[in-house]
DNA sequence: AGCTCACCCTGGACGC
DNA sequence: TGCGTCCAGGGTGAGC
């Protein structure tokens, strides 16, 4: 499940492709292309000039009006590929580079999916703040949670507000915080809202630091696994016992996404 | 406007 | 072994 962490990790392991000329662009799967504002064809011979994240999106910027944007949905992966690639079953989209090398798109349950856009800027309007920069503090996500009826757990989710948290690093915040997940997020003290805060700085650096969680599908943009699954303290964890006080890990579904938590350190 | 939920999809786990 | 069923969830959009 591709998060903030594990999109960071693919953008470094795919820096090397800056600078790199596009050879030719091969869309296995036409319904893979959600977007398409230009003709793909325009980018061979084109040079890739910059590689950047927003949120769980991989953004290949070949000029300021042609972008080339990934989101590995569930089971995405992309990495580089030297040689001819392999015929590997679920290969969507390949992007070939100078130097016989090959952008490989794979992705079994075709959740993400790539955008030919044009004005990035509006492409990314909707989206929330970056909780790796100061756009996240105590007072903005204040304001984003007062007066919400949402549980905490669900505010997190919502990309709108803050991009790039999924499922387990929303779960692994709000146990660092000592946050229950079921909790209504405007129901949050200051001092709580402050912990929440710094734990999803905390928790998203470490898991880049660990370059990302491989729990089946993912990995990097060199095909290599993270470790961060070996530092979850609840994700996955149910009836497991907690690290901070022994008692058994719970999970509950909220909004229809499985939630861990332990009911003694999470109030 | 805020919120909930079904849907999309496939592979793996599990029960019989 | 084999078959059927359930589950995982990011993002979108319908409907309340």
């Amino acid at each position: 499940m591709p998060e903030l962490p594990e999109v960071e990790t693919i953008k470094r392991t795919l820096e090397p492709v800056v600078g790199s000329t596009i050879k030719k662009i091969r869309i296995l799967r036409e319904d893979f292309v959600r977007r398409m504002d230009y003709s793909p064809v325009q980018l061979e011979g084109q040079v890739i000039q910059g590689l950047y994240r927003r949120g769980k999106f991989l953004v290949l910027e070949v000029n300021p009006g042609q972008n080339l944007v990934l989101h590995l949905g569930m089971t995405g992966r992309v990495y580089l590929y030297r040689g001819e690639p392999p015929a590997e079953k679920h290969i969507h989209f390949i992007l070939s580079l100078k130097g016989e090398r090959h952008l490989v798109f794979q992705d079994p349950r075709r959740f993400g999916g790539v955008w030919f856009v044009c004005d990035i800027t509006a492409f990314f309007a909707h989206l929330g703040c970056e909780p790796l920069t100061r756009e996240l503090n105590t007072r903005t996500l204040g304001k984003m949670v007062r007066g919400r009826k949402v549980s905490i757990k669900t505010l997190l989710l919502n990309q709108a507000l803050i991009c790039g948290i999924g499922n387990i690093y929303a779960d692994e915040a709000l146990f660092h915080a000592g946050i229950r997940p079921d909790r209504g997020a405007g129901t949050l003290s200051e001092d709580e809202i402050r912990r929440l805060s710094r734990a999803i700085k905390t928790v998203l650096w470490q898991g880049i630091e660990q370059r990302g969680t491989t729990f089946r599908d993912y990995r990097d943009g060199e095909n290599q696994m993270g470790s961060f699954q070996h530092h979850l303290q609840v994700y996955g964890r149910e009836k497991q016992p907690c690290s901070r006080c022994g008692a058994l890990i719970e999970r509950r579904v909220i909004n229809g996404r499985s939630s861990h938590f332990c009911s003694r350190c999470q109030l």
